[in-house]
Order: structure tokens, then C-alpha cells, then sequence
DNA sequence: ATTTTTTATACTGTATACAAAATGCTTGCA
DNA sequence: TGCAAGCATTTTGTATACAGTATAAAAAAT
């Protein structure tokens, strides 16, 4: 395959000029084929194999793939390496749960830290949203859905509380990103996340608690027939 | 040394023995270390020098920083290896501030849904722990007191909350475990924890949300002075 | 024909060796 | 005496080799 030595070629020359190691770099890649899909929930991953696709050794493979255990993301089976980590249903709920918890707190705390420039910044993300969702932009949408709950989480300024929201939310990601709504569904999303950033702009803690715990347990309902 | 053969001739029979993997041994291990602050925050990881130290060579030893890496416990620095990560006094209170959320969460999911058995459970706890107090034991008391805080958790019977909450604990555990409060301030602990099991046991969600609210907004107080 | 045992293969776990980078020290020079 | 440059040493990063274990297939026995 070409590309296989386009690949080996580059990552001698990313590896000398991106400030990631090696490591770091083999830690998002794998991330983003297990939250794509790639890498399927439940399959067994060959080091050698996989090594081999990446252009790298087993070594600093076996060291990522430890990374990402402590993620979550993969499952270390002893003395049978690695698999693709499948969640049930009753996981994936879980998850959903402790995610609405934590951004209802970064709600809180954002009403009362964040700058006004900052939310502008967040209405500008939501006014992009909207023209994506006029226009029909699935894939578009969504990105920048995710975009504002994660800016949202930054608001807060709150550094363990937006890496633990992320650790959660590339876990759901995958099983989100299949999520096709219907077209009524996807309007009542947007004009709740209108709700949201209004009430963020009016620094009303309480109200925009109360708007993201309905859209999340709304956008739960959506998600759960997928699961 | 005496002892790095006795530790080379042990391992062997350990890995055999033990269900854990040598790897999942090497982390455990160093958590303990870095919890109870064998290893101090800041302090640089020789892998050879540590290596030697529990009888394992640096490939496992490795493995084993990057897991703990992505639990947040040791920072890696590239091409300058593993640091024992070192919080701010911001960092924790953004922690317990998160810790406290979840507690809260996990309480009003455990009120629905913790069997009268589980809380019974937690009740017999309480009251050794309640003991211990009385005795003078703050070593005991502490560690009690610990596990009724994660048994809440256990009780909402959510992996994933179960997990994160371990994770920041596992972060401040170092911290609070210097913390010596006064004998007022001790004393109004217990009382806490009184009302929170009471409370518990009437499964009344919101008055144990409450009181665990306070008493860890106490016990926040409470650290806060010794970072 | 089915089950059990043996054997071969493939993969993981661990150690070691080598290469590259960083640090610290020494020596030379101003 | 102070500073800088180069060299030596230490340490990390990566590859490879070897040993142990699980899996699968084939052969033998019931």
C-alpha cells in the first residue's frame, strides 16, 4: 500500500518536528480510530498488526494502548492483549447520567466565572450551529454541538472537571455520532440550546441548570433506541 | 544486595501465583507509593533507579507510568520522562468541588435505587466508624470514613461515577490524609455523618444531597488550610 | 464419528541492546 | 575569575530478541 510508506516516511519527519512524542501521537491516533469506528467495540487488537499499519514498533504501541486503558477506551485482557472496549446499554446511560451531572455544574460555575467575551464566543459557536442546522448540515451541526457543551465545561475554568467530562464524552462519542435524529427532534435540540445560551448570556445559573438537564435527558432519549 | 535477590527470586513466584498482571501490580504499587507520598509531587522518575528498586525492568516500568500518566498521578515531559505531578492549591479545590458534585449526584441515585441490605451494610460502618472516633483512632477513623464516602458511590450502582470519583480521590487521598482537624471540628464531622446515614437510610434524596453538601463544604474548609 | 491428546503456531510479556537527546562537567580562553 | 564550548555521562526513546502462554489444528484412541 502507498500510503503505508507515506506514513512510515512521516512519522520520521512529524516525530523530529511536532513538540508531540511518538507516544502522544500513537495515543490520538488510536483515539480517534476507536472513537470513529475504526477499531471496532469488541475486536482484538494485534500488536504486531497494528504496529506494522502505524509504521511503528510494538513498544510504543504497547505503551499507548496502556494510555488508553486507563481511558477506558480499550480493555487489557491478561496475557491477551488488548480489545476494543464494548459498552451495554446500561453503560452507555451511565455515562449520559454523570455527563448531564457534570455539565450542570459547569452551568453553575460558569454563570458565576466566566468573562462576557468568553460567552460571546460561545453565541458565535451557537449562531454557526444554527445556520448549519438551516442548512440541513448534519455532520457540521454536530461538530459544533459538541464544540459548545465542551465550551460550556470551559467556562467553568475548572480544569479536573473538563477532563473528566471529556474522558466521558469521547467514550459516548461513537455511539453519538450514529445518532440520527428526526427532523422534529432536531429542531426542538436547536431551540433548547437557543434556551441554553440565552440563559448563559443572562448569567441565570438556576434556569440554565434547569435547561441542560431537560436537553441532555431529551438528547439521552434520543440516543438510548440507537444503543 | 540481599534483597534485590530475594525481590527477583519473589516476583517470579508472584506473576505466577497473583491474578494481576505484573503490569497492573507495577501500578498499584506505584500509586501506593505516590498516594502516601513515597514519592513526593515534583519529584523525577528514574526509571533504571526504580526499576531496580522493585525488581522489574524498565518495559513493564514504563507501561506502567503511561497508565498511571492518564490517571493524572505522574506527568510525562518529553524526553525528560515521568514527574510525580505536583497540584495546585486551586487544582484541588476544582477536585472537591467535582468530587463533592458527584457525591451528591451518587446520593439522590442511591436513595432510588440501594438495596436496604447495601445501606445496612453502610450503617454498620458508620457506627465502627463512630468508634473509632470515640477511641481516639484517627488512622481508622480516616480510612472508615473513606469507604462510606465511596460506598455512596457504589451505592448509585454507576460504573462510570464509580470510576471518575475514584480517580480525583485518588488525586486528593495525599492531601487529605496529612489533614488533622481539631477536636470541634472532628467532632461536627461525626455529627455529619450521622445525619448523612440517617438521612440515607429514610432514603429522603435531597436533605442527604444537603448534608453531604455541607459536610464536605466543611471538610473542604477543613483542607484547604494545609495546601 | 466423536472426543481427547498432542503438537504447532501465533501472540503476548519481559528483558536487553542500541540510538538519540539532554544534562553536567571539564577545559580552554578571555 | 567568569564564561563558553565541547566532551563525557546519564537518561530516555525505540527496536528487537527471547520466553512463556494460549489457541487452533491434526492425529490418535475410544
Amino acid at each position: 500500500m502507498a500510503s503505508e510508506v507515506i506514513e512510515q516516511a512521516g512519522r520520521r519527519t512529524v516525530t523530529a518536528i511536532s513538540r508531540q512524542s511518538l507516544h502522544g501521537e500513537i495515543v490520538s491516533r488510536l483515539r480517534d480510530m476507536i472513537i470513529e469506528g475504526d477499531l471496532q467495540p469488541g475486536q482484538r487488537i494485534y500488536e504486531n498488526q497494528l504496529g506494522e499499519e502505524l509504521g511503528v514498533s510494538r513498544t510504543p504501541l504497547r505503551e499507548a494502548l496502556k494510555f488508553l486503558a486507563s481511558e477506558g477506551l480499550v480493555e487489557l485482557v491478561p496475557s491477551r492483549g488488548a480489545v476494543v472496549k464494548r459498552f451495554s446499554a446500561k453503560d452507555v446511560e451511565d455515562m449520559l447520567i454523570v455527563i448531564r451531572s457534570m455539565e450542570m455544574l459547569a452551568a453553575r460555575l460558569a454563570c458565576a466565572k466566566a468573562s462576557d467575551e468568553a460567552i460571546a464566543r460561545l453565541r458565535v459557536l451557537h449562531d454557526a450551529m444554527v445556520r448549519h442546522y438551516q442548512a440541513g448540515e448534519r455532520l457540521e451541526y454536530y461538530k459544533l454541538n459538541q464544540q459548545i457543551h465542551t465550551g460550556i465545561v470551559a467556562l467553568a475554568d475548572n480544569a479536573p472537571l473538563t477532563e473528566v467530562h471529556g474522558l466521558l464524552q469521547s467514550r459516548v462519542k461513537r455511539i453519538r455520532f450514529i445518532g440520527h435524529e428526526g427532523a422534529e427532534r432536531w429542531a426542538s435540540a436547536v431551540a433548547e440550546h437557543e434556551r441554553i445560551i440565552a440563559a448563559l448570556e443572562a448569567r441565570d445559573a438556576e434556569t440554565l441548570a434547569r435547561e441542560l438537564d431537560i436537553h441532555l435527558e431529551n438528547g439521552w432519549e434520543r440516543v438510548k433506541s440507537v444503543v
